[in-house]
DNA sequence: GTAATTTGACCAGA
DNA sequence: TCTGGTCAAATTAC
């Protein structure tokens, strides 16, 4: 717990760093760009929270904002179309619907729920078809002012194993792998852009009982502090390269530190 | 022209 | 029968 202490204040101490950067470009009108320093703030804030969340597990609270709330194991009282069961389930509330997870998906449903007043949409990974992935997600409305948004992530993502894992790599036990080919080498300008939008950040995904912190880049952006962007240069998360965290201690893991 | 989204219909579980 | 989840044709965007 003292870990996860430790890392939740250094996320919030992140973000507090980000705000007060934020606040300079702000005063100043600056023109450097202000959306990258809002999403290291929010993701701050939502890695502490899913932090504490993890550590603390409670029934999810219908008021809670921001907050990433496992739920490890559920068994999906009614099986889906293909005859599965206990999928593992994964809810994360956020104040907007568009939660850079680092996946892409492609909606195929929205439904109104009698239960709500707001519609809820479905979508399923990208590459469901291609690679096989059978991870979805739900996304609804559950409160206005301030508006929370309920993300349900159902499912594992198999498509980047499936499609580059390299046979000897461990994958089954306990898929401890972080790749990032010719870590050292200098990317040019058009393959690492300048302060690219942030699209990437945490995906935390449960396992059983083991509850895992699971950080996959799946279209070429990273969650990246821009100075350190500029400090190092650092390759882009491309198909070949591509990590899993399962032991934060062991890599004193940071989102915010790519 | 292709890919993504929308939306009504359909299906299965409760 | 009701409801949530998915399918697939139609529509829209690029």
């Amino acid at each position: 717990m003292s870990h996860g202490v430790d890392k939740a204040v250094e996320a919030l101490l992140r973000g507090q760093e980000s705000a007060y950067r934020l606040k300079t470009v702000l005063e100043h009108a600056s023109s450097v760009p202000t959306e990258p320093l809002f999403d290291t703030v929010l993701d701050s804030f939502s890695f502490a929270l899913s932090l504490f969340a993890s550590s603390n597990p409670q029934p999810h609270r219908e008021s809670s904002q921001n907050k990433a709330t496992p739920v490890v194991a559920r068994k999906s009282p009614k099986k889906n179309s293909h005859g599965e069961e206990g999928l593992e389930q994964y809810i994360q509330d956020s104040p907007t619907p568009f939660c850079n997870d680092g996946f892409s998906w492609r909606k195929y449903g929205q439904k109104k729920i009698k239960t709500s007043s707001h519609q809820r949409c479905y979508y399923r990974c990208a590459y469901a078809k291609d690679r096989n992935c059978n991870a979805t997600k739900r996304v609804q409305q559950i409160q206005n002012s301030p508006s929370v948004y309920r993300t349900t992530y159902v499912g594992k993502h198999i498509c980047e194993v499936n499609a580059f894992l390299q046979p000897n790599e461990d994958i089954i036990n306990g898929s401890k792998m972080i790749r990032f080919d010719k870590i050292d080498q200098v990317m040019p300008d058009s393959v690492m852009p300048q302060l690219v939008p942030v699209e990437q950040q945490e995906a935390i995904i449960i396992e059983g009982t083991d509850q895992i912190m699971n950080l996959e880049c799946g279209s070429n952006e990273f969650l990246v502090d821009d100075e350190q962007l500029w400090g190092y240069q650092f390759p882009r998360c491309s198909p070949g390269n591509f990590m899993f965290l399962d032991d934060l201690s062991e890599f004193d893991y940071n989102p915010f530190h790519v």
